[in-house]
Formats: structure tokens, C-alpha cells, sequence
DNA sequence: TAAAAAATGGTGTATATACACTTAATGAAA
DNA sequence: TTTCATTAAGTGTATATACACCATTTTTTA
């Protein structure tokens, strides 16, 4: 005879996924945060998801598509379709690398410009968050995530 | 005479800023983590996006579009495409409500099989989490985030 | 050195996301 | 009761995301 939660589907089981699930609770987050950086920055017309491309293409000086896509942590076929809309509004440069198969991405002068614009609208978000929720949670939940990040990508 | 840090970007702000920015590092937990859960459902043909859907959709038992996306912490008009998608596969059922401005939301025969043939899957990807994690830590990055959740909703 | 394997990156397609704007229905105020 | 404000939901548009597949170039191997 097979246990109930098999052959009738459970609310109370749902519930709980609905609390526990890391996946479903971090992309929650993920949307009330990112909305929350992406009004900070509307004054300056950059999202936050761009801002991230230029803050660490700027930090690494000169990378190439896979390389952006490993420090960032998201898909080389999305990076793609992100770098194209930030070379076209003239941010960033790609250049065809040594290797020929690579292409190298730097910030232009307006990019750099830009970056060093929307630096006080992002402090502006990250403040609020930092002392709302505590220097020390704050401090805590980053570390975590960064662990949850290493751990998801090596599998 | 202007600080250093207007006039030229200083590249040790940004290295600090990749570091801290809550919402960077979310985003990129959220795309390493979805992509462990969306990798762990493909047998199932569902994403873990859906699954959420469905899972609060069972929850809630009825459930109006405006309710649905507060439940779920995501815009109202990102739902109305989501549900779309779960509609044509016959998992959920969109009626005319009372009011006749709302739309009723409820899961079909096939929508509850498919949620209890999921959450095997989703139990894959979730232990594994939970146990490279840990408990505490596991327990404490869904309180911190659950907090975050809620200061960054009311603003 | 020629062939196979690996690495780099783009395209087609589909889902996920949300802002600005619009339509329709309900409720409140005159 | 007519007018106006509010509420519920959809559409147009744009960005974000990633899988499957492909082309090109480099590296490895037979």
C-alpha cells in the first residue's frame, strides 16, 4: 500500500516546499531586489544587471566572453545578447582577440564615465538594504549566498 | 578641487562593489541555483518558475491574478504571461470570476498529477542543497532572505 | 602533417521579467 | 444617477535568461 502523499497530493507538503524551496525563495528575492536597485538607478537609465557587466568588465580591464561569463556566473549565451545592447549605447568595445576565435571586451570612456555615475545610485539602494536588514545579516546572508554560489557550480 | 573617486574610477570601489552588492550576488545565486533545480526537473518537462506556480496555485486553492502575484512576489504582468503558458498545457483552468474584472485561477487533474510527479525531482535538487549547505546554514540563508523579502516589498 | 578533439562564440527559439499604457468593471462621490 | 476614482487584468515593448545547434579556430593526437 503506497504512502498517502503519493497518490493524493498533500497541501501541507506543499506549503512546506513553498517555505523550504531555496530555489523558489532566492528568486523571490531576486525580483523585490533587483526592482528595488533597477528604481535606484533609473535616474541614470542603467540597469542593475548592466551595471554588474560594467563594474566587472572594468574590474578585470580586459576579458574575453568566457571568461566575463565565468566571473559573473551566468549563461555565455546570455552574456551574448547583454554585451550587444551595452555596445550599441557605445559602453563597451569588443574587439577581435589574438586568438581569433576570442573577442575582447573593454569599457569605453563613456562606459567608464557612466560607471563612476551610478555609483551614488547604487549606494543609494545598497545603503537601505544594509541597514534595514543589519550590518551583521547583511554581512551573513552574502557570505551564505557566495557559499550556495560555489557549491551550485561545481556539480 | 574634486575627490579622487569622481574624477577617476577607482577600480579597488569596484572590486568592493562586486563584493557587496546584494543584489548582484543574488542575481547570480539565482541563476546558479535555478539552473541546478531546472536541470533536476527536466525529466518532468516542467522549470522550477512553473512548479512554484503551481505549487502556490495549490496552496492558495482559487486565486485571482492580483492575489497570485502578491503571493508569489512577482509582477502582475510577468504572471499574466506565465500563466499563459501553463494554461495551454491544460495544468491550470482561468475562469471569469464574480467580480467580472477577476480571473480565477485553480489547477486541473493534470496540473495536481504533475505537481506530485515533480516534487521527486524537486527533492533532488533540494537535499542536495541542503546537505552541501548544511542545515544552519541552510535554515538562516531562508530566514535572512525571507527578511529581505519583506523589508524590500513595503517601501 | 592530417584528422579528431576541444575551445570560442553566435543564432534560433522559448521562457522569465517588468514598465508604460490601455480596457473593462466596480465602487464612491457629486 | 451620472461622474469620477479605483481596481483587475491584458498588450506592446524591451531586457534577461539559457538550451540546442552551428561555424570557426586552435590544439591535440594518431
Amino acid at each position: 500500500m503506497k504512502p498517502a502523499n503519493i497518490v493524493n497530493l498533500d497541501i501541507n507538503k506543499c506549503r512546506e516546499i513553498g517555505q523550504i524551496c531555496a530555489c523558489y525563495k532566492v528568486r523571490k528575492a531576486a525580483r523585490v531586489i533587483t526592482k528595488l536597485y533597477d528604481e535606484a538607478l533609473r535616474p541614470i537609465n542603467l540597469r542593475v544587471t548592466q551595471l554588474s557587466l560594467l563594474m566587472t568588465i572594468r574590474i578585470l580591464e580586459t576579458v574575453t566572453v568566457v571568461r566575463l561569463a565565468q566571473a559573473a556566473v551566468i549563461d555565455r549565451t546570455t552574456l551574448t545578447r547583454n554585451i550587444q545592447l551595452l555596445e550599441k549605447r557605445g559602453l563597451i568595445k569588443i574587439n577581435p582577440g589574438e586568438d581569433r576565435r576570442e573577442r575582447e571586451i573593454t569599457l569605453t570612456a563613456d562606459g567608464v564615465e557612466a560607471l563612476a555615475a551610478a555609483i551614488p545610485f547604487w549606494e543609494e539602494a545598497q545603503n537601505r538594504i544594509r541597514q534595514e536588514l543589519g550590518e551583521e545579516k547583511m554581512h551573513n546572508l552574502l557570505d551564505d549566498l557566495s557559499e550556495m554560489i560555489s557549491l551550485a557550480k561545481k556539480k
